[in-house]
RNA sequence: GGGCCGGUAGCUCAGGUGGUUAGAGCGCACGCCUGAUAAGCGUGAGGUCGCAAGUUCAACUCUUGCUCGGCCCA
């Protein structure tokens, strides 16, 4: 026994297959292609049935292009609620969704067709909507794999598609709802149009651009005033867009502003006092004289004419001069040219004078075959069209009323996002959702007369109303939606495109009515469910319309909807159609069908609000409970990423180089609320904390080996060190489960990774080592540490589950081979401890101070390991802990108790076992008294 | 140009209704351990709280302006 022994073949070493390193890229396709095996949704549907359910919608990502980072974050975001709510012991269906018509897809198919020389006219629009039917389904397919890698845990073999006929037809109803309750009407408006595309654009199509253009400086001769000395004199208007000018009919003045005639170059004008500077400057005079002044009110009754009058006709009649409210003097001369075809405020102010648009730009940009002035040219958006010698300034020079004109006015310009083309503003028919019309209130069961008058009476209140009936997190989205639907005006929902849901209306020729008629809507609605939206034909006019109705006095609307009113009905055709039975809320259950959308915030003004418009009008209140924004993600320096700047970061890439589990632990550690970063170093950060998760397991794994039932022991049983970790789970448990409850994953990350930390790796872990190396495997302390370790592993590996969805099925499976899958559990159940947390807490601080104090000596070389160091703490530190418990605590050898905190080295020799120094041990490699027994039994066991 | 939101250590984040030397984790530096080892432990250094005024006895916290960035809109 002389001989020192080496003893580590006799130390309880952790045993475990689970690998330091992850590998998830190679290592997470192999998991995924299990739960695609096992059919991990469909059994986590089994695991939950006739739970309470928590439906979160899915907003449909449009159908084109690849997943990039937003699409990441959000669906990892989705997943998260979900798996969270699963845990928790909801039943949390995902069903997911794509958004596959509109104008982008078209688009893509029209330029396909430019490649191979196709004019897009000359194929049959049935042919043509093929095509873009097979493009959406070609880009659901790469997406849905995309996502499926993320982890994401959904119905991927049940989406739901826009372009579904049965959602077509769905889509189609919902807008019979409308007509019949009286809230469709067709109106001429201007609307942003795009002459390339040929059609009016949602304002989410439109992106402004710095570009360059002709401003002019025209004269309208006074004809006539109350105030004599006016007559003669020119009024001056200023304009960026010289095509509006054949289509003038007002000039609008502010009545608040301060006007002057001046003199110069032998004419007079009429200009605001302010801008005089800046005419003249324009103008290009030397000098000019003042006349008189004359507030912007008394130029009421004021009648110019146009420029070219001399054309008689639409040219020849007098335009009246009008006050605006929104003319300034910022910048032109204080007056502005009213086309009320092609400008908002325009058409306002002279539909208030009963002065109608004359409908003279045809879809084209063209000026109408048969228009006095202009006729067929165009387009209107070329540059050189409104060219100071261009055809407009031409004809204005040669009747003398281009004052001047010069191509250089830089501003920011509205364009159509997709073609890049200037937009204009154009009055054309469209169909629009009033806003502010009186509509039938929709009704609870029960509800009285009162109810009735108390009862939102148009579709804005009862969106406002909505709104306040809906929880927003973070709760500064309820302002930003309702400040929007509160401004916003009524709902264009015609296109004149082809790709998407038709307005299956008939208008009657004579009186223009809307036809309502039960039965042809059905007939409608069954064809388009069979067939799609091809079925909207004109061949089938007749059938469509029956017995009942002469074909010849209906005209059918070859419009298609806005493609935000087909995402606003996803609402009625996934969650209320029963296609989904996973979906399907209880008998009885009234109010919003979804409890969740989660969308970015620029859907404030997309979907959220399309869902909500759309569900309102139809069923009278919103069609969520709640509504979950985050922010966009930037680059590294907080810098939005675009394709030009070439900074953006690729999930896909990511998850090649790093995992999806990364990706997924990126996304729930930021602020996802606001605009948050991603780059090397986050990454890199996000990585390294990982890692120390993924150790944390790797120890219990190893810890736990061979843990039998048998060796549990109750809390009651357990040192009070293995009764505060479990305080501390049980705090912890607190923590998260307020933060799934708060959607605050970033808490929820944190307060995990800060427990595995501080509390298990620094603290718990550390100090155990000891009794888990070195005690009898049935020793008290060794059975209770291992029985905490246990409940951590099941609480922890549960917690992790909806965060890391592969690490922690790769941990579940290496401890239960045959466990089945980790995503199938329920949120832990943990044993009720009560202990001093304050106490322990100042016994941690006291730790702190020791570990302090032994430094100076490790630098110094007196000792390197705190198990060489003998510490004496004051008399009243930790008054009530046994000195021994205190070096147990403290990871040294002897404690006492004296004046003032010190530390020496010890002079006990060292066991050759545990390595600890104590009086017990004889010689240096010799064995404590523990040891001994210890290494008896086995000596005894491998005889 | 307008509305709304945000700018706290290298990184990710905490910092009720203004009040002692602004915190945590990670990273970093230095050290320890070599029986969690491409791991573990300890100590330490890092911040004029975007900038500038103002209110106040006192402001990261309130007000205004500016600046940078973002979303939405024109």
């Amino acid at each position: 026994m002389n001989q020192t022994r080496d003893y580590r073949s006799t130390v309880f070493l952790p045993k475990t297959d689970f690998p330091m390193k992850a590998g998830l890229p190679q290592k997470e396709p192999g998991i995924l292609a299990r739960w695609a095996d096992e059919d991990l949704y469909r059994r986590l549907r089994d695991a939950r049935a006739g739970r309470e359910k928590f439906i979160l919608h899915d907003g449909p990502p449009y159908a084109n292009g690849d997943m990039h980072i937003g699409h990441a974050l959000n669906h990892i975001l989705k997943d998260m609620v979900v798996r969270t709510r699963s845990l928790r012991g909801f039943d949390a269906p995902y069903v997911p969704g794509w958004d596959c018509h509109g104008l982008p897809i078209e688009w893509k198919v029209e330029e396909e067709y430019r490649k191979k020389k196709l004019n897009k006219d000359d194929v049959p629009p049935r042919e043509f909507r093929d095509q873009c039917r097979a493009y959406a389904r070609g880009w659901v397919d790469v997406q849905r794999e995309q996502l499926k890698r993320l982890g994401i845990n959904a119905d991927w073999d049940h989406p739901y598609l826009t372009m579904d006929f049965a959602a077509e037809a769905t889509i189609v109803r919902e807008l019979m709802r409308f007509a019949e309750t009286g809230q469709l009407y067709r109106g001429a408006k201007p609307v942003m149009w795009s002459p390339v595309e040929k059609t009016a654009l949602a304002e989410a199509e439109i992106e402004y651009e710095d570009i360059t253009s002709t401003q002019i400086d025209v004269a309208f001769e006074i004809v006539e005033s109350p105030e004599a000395d006016l007559v003669g004199v020119s009024a001056v208007i200023w304009t960026t867009t010289p095509w509006t000018i054949p289509a003038n009919q007002a000039i609008a003045y502010g009545p608040a502003i301060d006007y002057f005639v001046i003199e110069t170059g032998g004419a007079r004008y009429l200009v605001a006092e302010p801008l005089i500077d800046a005419f003249v400057a324009r103008i290009g005079a030397e000098s000019h004289t003042v006349h008189f002044f004359i507030k912007g009110a008394a130029l009421a009754g004021t009648v110019v004419r146009h420029p070219m009058h001399a054309l008689g006709g639409f040219f020849a009649r007098p335009r009246p001069m009008l006050a605006g409210d929104f003319v300034t003097t910022e910048s032109g001369t204080g007056l502005v040219h009213m086309a009320p075809d092609h400008g908002e405020d325009d058409f306002a102010l002279c539909k208030a004078h009963g002065i109608e648009p004359v409908f003279a730009v045809e879809g084209d940009g063209r000026y109408r075959a048969e228009w006095l002035w202009l006729a067929g040219q165009g387009s209107v958006i070329n540059p050189r069209f409104n060219a100071p010698d261009g055809p407009i300034c031409t004809a204005l020079a040669d009747v003398g009323a281009l004052v001047a004109a010069s191509a250089d006015y830089r501003h920011s310009y509205p364009h159509s996002w997709r073609s890049k083309a200037k937009v204009i503003f154009r009055c054309t028919p469209q169909w629009f959702v009033p806003m502010d019309k009186p509509i039938p209130p929709i009704l609870p069961a029960g509800a009285d007369d009162l109810d009735a008058m108390l009862a939102p009476r148009t579709l804005r209140e009862r969106a406002v109303a909505a709104i306040k009936a809906t929880r927003f997190v973070p709760e500064k989205g309820r302002n930003r939606i309702g400040a929007m639907v509160e401004g916003r005006p009524d709902w264009v929902l015609s296109r004149q495109r082809a790709w998407g849901v038709p307005l299956t209306l008939f208008v009657h020729r004579r009186t223009g009515d809307v036809l309502v008629d039960a039965e042809v809507n059905a007939r409608i609605v069954a064809a388009i469910a069979d067939e799609g939206v091809d079925a909207w034909d004109e061949a089938r006019a007749a059938e469509f319309l029956g017995s009942d109705h002469a074909v010849d006095d209906y005209e059918r609307v070859t419009d298609i909807l806005d493609v935000w009113f087909d995402s606003g009905s996803t609402h009625a055709f996934v969650l209320g159609s029963g296609r989904w039975p996973d979906l399907a809320r209880p008998e009885g259950h009234t109010g919003p069908l979804a409890d969740l959308y989660l969308e970015g915030s620029d859907q404030h003004r997309g979907w959220f609000q399309s869902s909500l418009l759309e569900s309102c009008a139809t069923r009278g209140h919103a069609p969520y409970k709640a509504v979950l924004t985050h922010g966009f993600t930037m680059d590294a320096k907080g810098m939005k990423m675009s394709k030009s700047l070439g900074n953006t970061i690729s999930p896909i890439d990511l998850m090649r180089d790093y995992g999806a589990d990364i990706l997924r632990l990126w996304a729930l550690s930021v602020d996802f609320t606001e605009d948050h970063r991603i780059g090397k170093e986050i990454l890199a950060g996000v990585a390294d904390q990982y890692r120390k998760l993924r150790n944390t397991f790797r120890y219990l794994l190893g810890a736990l080996e061979g843990f039998d039932d048998a060796e549990r022991l109750a809390p009651d049983a357990m040192p009070e060190l293995e009764r505060y970790v479990l305080a501390r789970l049980g705090a912890l448990d607190g923590v998260l489960t307020q933060a799934v409850e708060d959607f605050d994953f970033n808490t929820y990350v944190r307060a995990l990774t800060d427990f595995c930390n501080e509390d298990l790796s620094a603290f718990y872990f550390d100090i155990r080592k000891d009794s888990l190396y070195c005690d009898a495997p049935g020793s008290v302390t060794r059975r209770a540490c291992r029985t905490v370790f246990d409940t951590l592993f099941h609480a922890l590996v549960r917690y992790a589950a909806p965060v890391l969805v592969f690490t922690a099925e790769e941990v579940w499976g290496t401890r239960y081979p045959d466990g089945g899958s980790v995503h199938l559990l329920e949120w832990p159940e943990l044993p009720a401890v009560s202990v001093d947390e304050a106490r322990w807490q100042d016994l941690r601080g006291l730790r702190t101070l020791v570990n302090e104090a032994i430094e100076p000596l490790r630098r110094d070389k007196v000792l390197g390991s705190g198990l060489q160091a003998e510490v004496t703490v004051p008399a009243d530190a930790a008054p009530d802990v046994d000195v021994a418990d205190l070096a147990e605590v403290f990871i040294t050898a002897a404690v006492r108790r004296g004046n003032a905190l010190s530390v020496a080295r010890t002079e006990q020799d060292k066991c050759g076992r545990c390595w600890r120094h104590l009086p017990e041990v004889a010689e240096d490699g010799a064995l404590c008294a523990r040891c001994d027994d210890v290494v008896a039994q086995i000596d005894g066991v491998n005889a």
